[in-house]
DNA sequence: CGGGTTTGACCCGCGC
DNA sequence: GCGCGGGTCAAACCCG
């Protein structure tokens, strides 16, 4: 099953592969099937978004009384109230689907480096002879100790007592990421690989959807601004934390690191981040291939109008590996010249790739574009405008509530930060609260 | 009073 | 071994 995640602003191209709507288009046309004329024509533009459906819906139902009777059009305007309903519930099962996508796809990830690893490692005891660095044996420290988790026999792994060693955690943390196999096999590997969003926002933190509590900031070298230290406090023993930094060079850039996976439920807008948090790391740790999966799966270039180009890069002076989305800065020119029309039609924001690391654009069926867009989508919901605009724009298109990623939930104010259930500044207790830590703290120090 | 923030101290890894 | 820097702890403080 292939699925193509469909955006507001994804445009005529990709609608081809977007079997989910067509079939709904298919759907309505079987309702209508002596139809050629107006409607035909209204789709063809209507389609772009997929999401505009309803509005081709509605507009092939308006051409009915021409030809139909009155209870003809009541019938059809009961099947169309029905696929509506069933435009939402679809939606929303597509959405689940996606996310678990994601972390399925993470996973499947983890397993074919483990494999790609363990010949790599055969081949070079066999040669004896050290090979080149790579991006691949980079990243394989952290790589390791995931893979203990599932072969704690394999002789050359450290132990499962040495699993957390490189990094300082309460005995809830150890218990909560050990609890199950597979919660283990997608925490650790996150726990050493790295997810960095840069977002310009003023807000002191991007609304991610989960609840924190900063327990320690710490001058960095290098950087005027502190670094705040944030863990999740949504569950007990919760292993995610995360780091936030305005940008040295740009301090309207908000540097926003996370590492670890979630041990609980999440609200569906903290899920979208933390299922990307999860697959850009698990991408990140499967080495070479990494690159070309951000690059590709963000926006497949055999669907897209546009270069698939993205922000994501690769860190080889950080500690840890870390995969960084940069959602700040302009197109480079070259890449400008070769693509003008490089941003998010609807978001206006544009989408490149600021390091030359990532090579290579194939055009590849590998997908992995849910989860890394709606890093994107919370990553852009800390700025206003993109939100604002978002927001609008989702909602002319459903022709209802706005089922927007970055909403929280909730609608409105929630996507800026005015959400009072994940709004990670209020933390918990004191929404009308200004905030304090970050935003106060980078002013001032 | 409870929960979050602040901030200095401490721990640890790494490079020299 | 030593110093540096990143990350974390925890007591004090703040706020509703």
């Amino acid at each position: 099953m292939e699925i193509t995640l469909l955006r507001p602003g994804d445009r005529d191209d990709r609608v081809k592969e977007v079997d989910f709507f067509s079939d709904k288009l298919h759907r309505s046309a079987r309702a209508e099937p002596a139809t050629t004329d107006g409607p035909t024509a209204c789709m063809d533009h209507s389609v772009n978004t997929g999401l505009r459906l309803l509005t081709a819906c509605s507009s092939v139902v308006e051409e009915k009384p021409r030809v139909h009777t009155n209870e003809e059009l009541i019938a059809l305007r009961r099947e169309l109230g029905g696929l509506k309903d069933e435009n939402v519930m679809l939606r929303s099962q597509l959405d689940q689907l996606m996310r678990s996508i994601g972390g399925l796809r993470a996973q499947l990830v983890m397993e074919m480096q483990q494999l790609e690893r363990e010949k790599m490692r055969s081949e070079q005891k066999e040669e004896r002879s050290p090979a080149p660095l790579t991006a691949q044996q980079f990243i394989d420290p952290g790589l390791a100790v995931a893979l203990d988790i599932d072969e704690p026999s394999e002789p050359t792994d450290p132990p499962p007592d040495d699993l957390n060693a490189g990094a300082k955690e309460s005995p809830q943390a150890k218990t909560a990421e050990t609890s199950s196999a597979d919660q283990a096999s997608s925490d650790v590997p996150c726990r050493k690989a790295r997810v960095s969003v840069r977002a310009r926002s003023d807000a002191p933190m991007i609304s991610d959807g989960c609840q924190w509590r900063k327990y320690g900031q710490k001058m960095a070298k290098g950087n005027p601004c502190p670094r705040a230290y944030y863990r999740c406090t949504m569950a007990v023993g919760c292993p995610v934390r995360k780091q936030v930094q305005r940008c040295a060079e740009d301090k309207e850039i908000l540097v926003t690191t996370y590492e670890g996976n979630h041990n609980h439920p999440l609200p569906p807008a903290a899920t979208a981040m933390a299922n990307t948090t999860s697959a850009a790391a698990a991408m990140l740790l499967s080495g070479s291939s990494t690159s070309t999966a951000i690059a590709s799966g963000f926006y497949p270039s055999t669907a897209l109008p546009y270069p698939a180009s993205t922000m994501a890069t690769l860190s080889a002076s950080a500690p840890f590996p870390t995969v960084t989305l940069d959602l700040t800065q302009p197109p480079p020119t070259a890449a400008a010249a070769a693509a003008p029309v490089q941003r998010f039609p609807l978001l206006g924001q544009p989408m490149y790739l600021p390091h030359q690391k990532i090579t290579s654009l194939p055009s590849m069926g590998h997908r992995l574009p849910a989860s890394v867009m709606e890093t994107v989508t919370a990553a852009i919901a800390s700025d206003p405008n993109f939100t604002a605009a978002l927001t609008a724009a989702i909602s002319s298109i459903m022709g209802g509530p706005s089922r927007d990623p970055c909403s929280n939930n909730n609608s409105n104010n929630s996507i800026n930060n005015g959400d009072h259930h994940n709004n990670v500044n209020s933390h918990n207790g004191s929404p009308a609260r200004p905030p304090q830590s970050c935003l106060t703290n980078f002013s001032s120090k």
